[in-house]
DNA sequence: GCTTGACTTCAACCTTACTTGAAGAATTAC
DNA sequence: GTAATTCTTCAAGTAAGGTTGAAGTCAAGC
């Protein structure tokens, strides 16, 4: 490689070390197109810095519960040659901050279902606020799958 | 079956209806220790009335993020043969919301730092509250796996 | 009493998110 | 200069959480 010492580009070693991830990660990232690193002449894969930074964000999003694919779509938005400017990130995180802002939200609404269950101590399928939350999904024969606030 | 007409059991088809779920799914579950079924002479499964009640548990906990094998050990706290109690019941509700106060909670602290990171628009790596809260972590090659609190 | 629909088992397949292993080329360390 | 790493590709395997299909049995309606 032989490139002058503060160098801007990472080996898939040195992404792995930086991250936290196998290698293997990594190339299943690119095989889905999450990252996208230049090549060397001989084939080995160059990093961007900011690679570690995208896929910090995978890996944020992914203990959120979103999916590889979702995370892409994401990421998309993104720059593909250039380092993502403040504002590319800025995007990126003022939408990830409204999910955030839901999610919370909703396991409030899930939480204070719970504690009135926890008093009433009903085992009335037809009466229970919380295992029983929306009477009309569940006569259509949906039942609880729309408890979170999934309903169509 | 020809039982009398407020029936205690339900068929696999009766409970699919009443819970959304596909009787594929719950043979699945079967198999995997989260619902126990009688049988007819036949060999048909009998689910008690309670088994809803079940399933409507583990379909909460998944959407919460817990696997399967997990949400078995919550339910294995309940009696195998008898209809669970409302103490029962009570209890796992308390774990249960114990658990949504601490997701929460973690949110809202993902949350905060996202809001700091919107403001500062910072690009270090070796800045950045969000994408890099423990430095100690990263330098011993950890990176950031461990954002979310799942520090080891 | 016979057809239709619901039930049975079992094996194979699917998706997501990776890991593992083999075989070989490139780089680094001494 | 050679030995040990690190890198490459590609195929196959794994684990979770199911679905699908075949082949056959049981139950309910008319």
């Amino acid at each position: 490689m032989n490139l002058s010492h503060p160098r801007e580009d990472l080996t898939i070693g040195e992404v792995a070390e930086r991250t936290g991830l196998a290698t293997s990660a990594i190339r299943f990232y690119e095989d889905k197109g999450l990252v996208r690193p230049q090549r060397t002449p001989a084939g080995h894969r160059l990093f961007h810095r900011s690679t570690i930074r995208r896929l910090s964000f995978v890996l944020i999003a992914q203990q959120l519960g979103y999916r590889l694919d979702e995370i892409k779509l994401q990421l998309d938005a993104l720059p593909a040659e250039a380092a993502p400017t403040v504002g590319d990130w800025e995007r990126l995180s003022v939408n990830f901050a409204a999910d955030l802002d839901d999610r919370i939200q909703r396991l409030g609404v899930l939480r204070e279902r719970l504690t009135g269950c926890i008093g009433c101590g009903c085992l009335s399928l037809e009466v229970c606020h919380l295992y029983n939350a929306d009477d009309r999904a569940a006569a259509h024969g949906a039942g609880p799958r729309y408890l979170l606030g999934d309903t169509p």
